[in-house]
RNA sequence: GUCCCAGUAGCUCAGCAGGAUAGAGCAACAGCCUUCUAAGCUGUGGGUCGCAGGUUCGAAUCCUGCCUGGGACGCCA
């Protein structure tokens, strides 16, 4: 496949792999056909130069010859020259190291310079439609801590993948059909009474967040006992239409605040209003699925690999959460992505074999849906664990952190780690302001370089006509390797779902700022071409930072 | 009992399509502000990579078993 817009780092990797295949097969080590892919990496000793290929060890098997003599071999044919190779070195049990001529990075600052805000994107993706559903939470109450880690990861996956190329679509469905939103209609019904003083008992499964106290105050106000006059049944239908309303109103309302917007938000009961759930069933009944049994309707998931069959219509004739669900995968599938990406909180990963089974009876392959766990997240403050209680509805909620916490800090935290870890969140230093906090460190870090910026406009330093191939100081090589990396790593995330792997680098190159700003002045009068050149690599890391922060949801102040 | 995630420095965690002497932040200790923001930098100490086997030229990384912590095993959603 043609890539372009190819960054410059890569470019010259890929030189270099082809130059080594081609080396193998002049030195006659194996037949083109045999040549496995070159693997290129990052020693993580500088010593051992700027890439490493382990190529020689796994020549020895196929050639037939010791290592470090095809090693020997193979770099004789190296035209190290047509790929900015300064020098090559044969190490340990056949490592070739490779030490670049600098001079290709004087050709990156141009380029960063000059794609600003799209420096990162890359087409690694090539255009793979896929569709994201995150958060989902039920419109039954306030998202709460593990829904923002939920929201964080996904809003940044989605960032990052279509930074790299895929066609993202990000979706978030309603949970606006059965038991729980009966269960939502009584619980206002409750809090309604009780606002009017009476004395009126929450049901069984009840919810029992401040939010819908709030909505049975605010009904009464509005409305006084009006309401307790009408029949039960529309009494009910009320206050289910009116509680969705203002549930989801708040979710959008919070979730936007959050930075995390979504294309599309799918409701559960289109699927019953479309008439969608009985064909997905009878879909699965045509191909041998469905079987009957106790008076329910059930799907064979252990046909694919499930521990057991599963209910989709149970014996009083309503659906399991399972066939709208199956119907709303479907209808996602028809609408032509290549790939499903769901992201699910850890209590829900038994649920997957069976989503899965349901994949591949509709006719999918089975990892056409991906589920991505987030791993549960622990709130700490005042160095003790907070309990929460989904019972009483004392919870942390997402507004809450918002108000206390601050949102850089909070996408910041909930992207800083694995998502398959679990995850502590520590309060008291979300909120400090303090170089403990890593969040700081980061924004600290483009607040200097405008600083920076902002003196050389002042004293009037135009540095339109730099030349980047001054920069030679070990800390500017060092930071301009590191600004190479950047279009890679998005790649790499993306194709890993590893969003933190975003945050990890961006605090790196932050450090190797605040490391770079400590050992040499910027702005010296005295030198105004090396002024000039440094102001070019300043820009350029300031781009790449506020790139990077803006993936994972986090902003960059220009002051501090 | 079955399944999923985790177990790496005192603490919180990276690293895990096998590679060279296992990293970062915090905490500890010692330094650096008449110079572009010290929310910063420099240095030191700190490890049986949970345990035991196995595969391999080479294992924190792959396989098996075990131990510990968390979660899931509904005709709930």
């Amino acid at each position: 496949m043609e890539v372009t817009n190819m960054n410059v780092m890569q470019e010259l990797q890929e030189k270099v792999k082809a130059e080594i295949k081609q080396a193998v097969v002049k030195a006659k080590l194996a037949a083109e056909a045999e040549v496995p892919d070159i693997i290129l990496e990052k020693p993580k000793d500088k010593a051992h130069g700027d890439y490493a290929t382990n190529i020689a060890m796994q020549l020895a098997r196929i050639a037939k010859k010791p290592p470090r003599q095809i090693a020997e071999e193979l770099t004789a044919q190296l035209d190290t020259a047509k790929v900015s190779i300064k020098q090559v070195d044969i190490a340990g049990p056949g490592f070739i190291n490779f030490t670049m001529n600098n001079q290709y990075l004087a050709e990156l600052i141009p380029a960063i310079l000059n794609e600003g805000q799209d420096y990162g994107t890359s087409d690694s993706g090539a255009g793979q439609r896929i569709q994201v559903e995150f958060v989902s939470a039920n419109p039954t109450g306030d998202l709460h801590l593990g829904h923002a880690r939920g929201a964080s990861v996904g809003d940044s996956l989605c960032n990052i993948l279509d930074k790299a190329g895929y066609k993202v679509q990000r979706e978030y469905y309603i949970n606006d059909a059965g038991n729980q939103i009966d269960n939502l209609a009584l619980s206002i019904q409750a809090r309604y009474m009780q606002a009017l003083g009476k004395d009126f008992p929450m049901p069984e499964d009840g919810y029992h967040g401040p939010d819908i106290i709030q909505i049975g105050e605010t009904l009464a106000e509005e409305h006084g006992d009006s309401l307790v006059e009408k029949a039960e049944q529309d009494q009910l239908v009320f206050f289910r239409t009116y509680g969705l309303q203002v549930e989801l109103d708040k979710l959008a309302h919070d979730l936007k605040q959050f930075r995390v917007p979504f294309d599309h938000w799918f409701s559960e009961t289109s699927l019953y209003d479309e008439n969608k759930i009985v064909p997905a069933i009878e879909l699965l009944r045509e191909k041998g699925y469905i079987f009957e049994e106790d008076g329910a309707t059930w799907f064979r998931a252990t046909a694919f690999g499930d521990d057991k069959d599963r209910v989709l219509v149970k014996q009083d004739g309503s659906y399991t959460y399972l066939s709208p669900d199956i119907a709303y995968h479907k209808n996602k599938l028809d609408r032509g992505f290549d790939k499903l990406i769901d992201i699910w909180g850890a209590d829900h990963h038994g649920y997957i074999p069976r989503m899965h089974a349901a994949i591949q009876a509709l006719g999918y392959n089975a990892d056409t849906l991906e589920v991505q766990i987030i791993q549960m997240v622990n709130l700490f403050e005042n160095g003790e664990k907070v309990k929460m209680s989904k019972r009483t509805g004392k919870a942390v909620t997402l507004r809450e952190l918002m108000e206390e916490v601050g949102i850089d800090a909070m996408r910041y935290f909930f992207v800083m780690r694995s998502a398959d870890s679990h995850l502590d969140f520590d309060m008291d230093l979300a909120k400090s302001q303090s170089n403990d906090n890593p969040v700081y460190y980061v924004q600290y870090a483009h607040a200097r370089i405008c600083t920076m910026l902002k003196q050389a406009q002042e004293k009037g330093i135009d540095w339109c006509d730099y030349d980047a191939s001054l920069l030679q100081s070990e800390k500017a090589v060092d930071l301009l390797k590191k600004l190479g990396e950047f279009t890679q790593v998005i790649a790499d995330a993306a194709e890993n779902r590893t969003p933190h792997r975003v945050t990890q680098y961006v605090f790196d190159l932050s450090a190797q700022l605040h490391s770079f700003y400590n050992a040499e002045k910027v702005i010296n009068q005295e030198d105004l071409m090396a002024t000039k050149a440094r102001l070019a690599l300043m820009e350029s890391v300031r781009i790449t930072i506020a790139n990077a922060a803006t993936l994972i949801g986090v902003q960059v102040p220009e002051s501090m």
